[in-house]
DNA sequence: TTGATGATTGTTCGC
DNA sequence: GCGAACAATCATCAA
């Protein structure tokens, strides 16, 4: 399970390739710090080196965690002070060059990493993967390093099982002490499995804990209240799940807009589901809300712009729709009238994916693909697939910041490179909503940067074969991200990109929901 | 300010 | 087969 998550995590990473890393790692550990509880608490001397961002401090910064004890004043919050931190359009390439030097030349010549800490890359690695593709970064040369504390934490919380990381360069692994496994293991997998404990065997298909045993409720209650879970997402008190029972919304009626974060978590769930199918909802939820929280502002307001568009889209759409209704005055008729005179239904696509993001595969050349293919063990490879179709992950690449362009370089991963210059180009179809003006000029830059002929080698991510084999053997599958036709690709990531990608992949259009499907059938 | 609601996806179960 | 429920989390809105 949790190798699956961390593989998630590591995908998700690729998938949201950028520089953003080290201050979402940080924001990370903070933030479970600081809520008193560690998903994975630290030991040994933890230093940020590489994690910078800008912030120099916290590559100087050694924390030493006592992992032998339970309580969380062991913890010392690492001096993080986010909120100083500059805005992503701040963070000049400089900044993250450097870091990227940091962390890809920095490595010993044994292939350790002296400095940089895997301790501070739980599953908030994602975040920082995340947060690196935000800016556009191409910060591959964490990827590798934090895919490999993902894996290493992996490889602590199940150890006593071959794993993805047995076909991996030990690197951080040897930076694994037996001690920092087990404690990853109780920080990190404890949790999940426990609270994931579901009656289903561990090779059952179904992630999704049953909510039949009490008996599981019960310890999942027991150890969030000894865990003292960030965010008790179960909190007993909490709406004792009254009936709510959806009360049966006109199909005509608009559907409201999605909010900044609902977008957020499509663009980012499927990247997590992709790389670990076996994810549990809670799992990729409490990903997205991390990476989430540790998005960029401008990110955010990026998303939230989209979804203040859509709002006025929707008031707009539910005035009419309420006039037609009034108008109407049997409301059976009067609704079913109204659908045809006003489809504001469609106005907001019930479900675009949006992971138009560029995956890593975006920011690497095939060549460079290619080489870590061939240097990546096919038995990893394998595992790192997983057994399931991991397919989604390739299409569904978070985007924040970079979904202005993210349709094209997104709709390039399975192509061949010269047709993916030829995609650089903004598709024609691209949605006239307004883009962020300060995102867009640094995005376009990071996103040629990116693109730049001579991107971080191979030997500078030594994982992320894992990552682009893994994408490109997961693009021909059929998405499970759904998506409807009729998308305007107004929203952030690039719903475009899906449909491109469709088009370029000639594969059936990605699966939607039943529901989403019935939805625009029906209008 | 706070609580309720709805949104995200995928699985399960009941009708 | 379809739809509701559920999982964790956040945003939004109304009170």
């Amino acid at each position: 399970m949790q190798q699956h998550l961390a593989e998630a995590v590591a995908g998700a990473f690729s998938h949201c390739l950028g520089f953003y890393g080290m201050r979402l790692g940080l924001l990370f550990t903070r933030r479970w710090c600081t809520a008193g509880v560690s998903p994975k608490k630290f030991d040994g001397e933890s230093t940020y080196v590489g994690m910078s961002d800008g912030n120099p401090e916290l590559l100087s910064t050694s924390q030493t965690y006592n992992s032998q004890s339970e309580s969380n004043e062991d913890y010392e919050i690492p001096p993080i002070t986010p909120p100083n931190l500059p805005e992503p359009s701040l963070l000049h390439l400089g900044d993250h060059e450097a870091s990227y030097h940091s962390l890809c030349h920095g490595l010993a010549p044994n292939g350790l990493l002296p400095a940089y800490s895997y301790q501070a890359m739980d599953l908030p690695a994602i975040m920082v993967s995340n947060m690196l593709a935000q800016d556009g970064h191409l910060l591959s040369g964490q990827l590798p390093t934090i895919q490999e504390m993902v894996h290493s934490e992996v490889a602590a919380y199940d150890s006593g099982r071959p794993g993805p990381l047995l076909g991996r360069p030990a690197m951080l692994a040897s930076h694994m002490t037996a001690l920092s496994q087990s404690q990853l293991i109780s920080q990190m997998g404890i949790r999940s499995s426990i609270a994931h404990s579901s009656p289903s065997p561990p090779g059952s298909k179904s992630a999704t804990p049953s909510p039949s045993s009490s008996t599981q409720e019960e310890e999942s209650d027991a150890h969030f209240k000894i865990s003292g879970e960030k965010r008790p997402s179960t909190d007993p008190g909490k709406k004792a799940k009254n009936p709510k029972k959806k009360k049966k919304k006109d199909p005509n009626e608009p559907q409201k807009p999605v909010s900044a974060y609902a977008l957020f978590f499509r663009d980012t769930q499927a990247a997590i589901k992709g790389q670990n199918p076996s994810a549990t909802f809670g799992d990729v939820s409490k990903i997205v809300a991390s990476m989430w929280d540790s998005l960029g502002e401008e990110q955010k307001q990026a998303y939230k712009r989209k979804t203040e568009a859509a709002k006025k889209e929707y008031l707009k759409a539910l005035a009419a729709y309420r006039a037609s209704l009034v108008s109407k005055s049997p409301p059976d008729q009067g609704e079913a009238k109204s659908a045809q005179v006003n489809p504001p239904a469609k106005m907001l696509p019930p479900k675009q994916p949006m992971y138009a993001m560029p995956g890593l595969a975006s920011f690497l050349t095939p060549s460079d693909l290619q080489a870590f293919r061939s240097g990546a063990s096919p038995a990893s490879l394998a595992r790192t697939l997983g057994s399931k179709a991991l397919l989604p992950g390739l299409s569904t690449s978070p985007p924040p910041p970079s979904f202005p362009l993210s349709p094209s370089l997104h709709q390039q991963l399975p192509l061949p490179p010269h047709a993916q210059g030829a995609l650089l180009s903004p598709p024609l179809s691209m949605s006239p909503a307004p883009q962020p003006p300060v995102l867009a000029a640094p995005m376009a830059l990071q996103v040629q940067l990116a693109m730049s002929p001579s991107p971080p080698g191979p030997q500078d991510f030594p994982h992320i074969s894992d990552f682009s084999s893994g994408s490109s053997s997961r693009s021909p599958g059929p998405s499970n991200t759904p998506s409807s036709g009729d998308w305007d690709g107004s929203f952030p990531s690039g719903e475009r990109g899906i449909s491109t990608c469709r088009l370029c992949r000639g594969s059936p259009p990605p699966a939607a929901s039943p529901k989403n499907l019935q939805e625009t059938s029906a209008r």
